[in-house]
DNA sequence: CGCACACTACGACTGTTGTCGTAGAAATGC
DNA sequence: GCATTTCTACGACAACAGTCGTAGTGTGCG
């Protein structure tokens, strides 16, 4: 795996995300699926296109007269280093509060992550337990 | 609560953060916490405290010829507002995989946070429960 | 008094992201 | 062939955080 960048914010990753789900897309598809619902101009949706580009997250082939995108890195990689970069600066002051505010934050985000991540917590210690 | 825009990266709440813990402090206490151990200039850390009151996070009053500093807002008011948003990127895109990675992020930082993770799921469901 | 030291104020620069505009190249339609 | 559309390339700007330097204003000591 190449070096890479993590993207730091939301649009970015809003793209990465996309190109995670569809495969493979244009700066066009893009911008109408992300770009265009949020009010942005089509020049914006490419500049981010081309910013994940120089960070070496996605490629591009030609095709036809557009370029076709894809991610460079699988997803779980970059969202697992993403996920421990953002809790680590979450717990870094005060552990067990804020692991407290983080289960708030998922209940009253969407009750059904709770139970959700009470089977995740679960199955970690199961894992744990096994190896 | 007065307004204030919530701080957004490490240096400002690591500065807040300190100053939640010292309930007062000046510019000079922080950076022998903070700057310092980091190798900052004593004036980067003062920025950071300015920019802090800017933003209506902080007050001060004057002492002799310093100023001391004290916290304008309830430390868990902004935790728990920061969690949230921190926690609904996390999750917007999948948040199945999300809350997994999540788990995954806590047990690789600290295993004990998990069994602390647990005890807050439990203890958020009984909550819910009786309410 | 005069010098050294500490504190504040403030400007400046860098890097990053979001945002857009313009310009040029390529394809398409008539 | 020419006009319109569709891409890409790239420069520009604002906002923001981190970072530092300089200047001014004190306080205190010899």
């Amino acid at each position: 795996m190449g070096n890479f960048r993590l993207p730091s914010d939301d649009l970015e990753y809003a793209v990465l995300g996309e190109l995670w789900r569809l495969g493979t897309a244009t700066v066009r598809e893009l911008h109408q699926r992300l770009g265009a619902p949020k009010g942005l101009v089509y020049t914006t949706t490419a500049k981010v296109v081309d910013r994940l580009r120089e960070k070496g997250l996605i490629r591009r082939q030609r095709k036809g007269n557009a370029f076709w995108y894809q991610p460079r890195i699988v997803r779980e990689a970059v969202e697992r280093a993403r996920t421990r970069h953002i809790v680590a600066r979450l717990l870094c002051s005060t552990p067990r509060a804020a692991v407290a505010a983080l289960v708030e934050a998922v209940d009253s985000l969407d009750p059904h992550l709770l139970e959700e991540l009470e089977r995740a917590v679960a199955a970690r210690r199961k894992t744990r337990n096994e190896v």
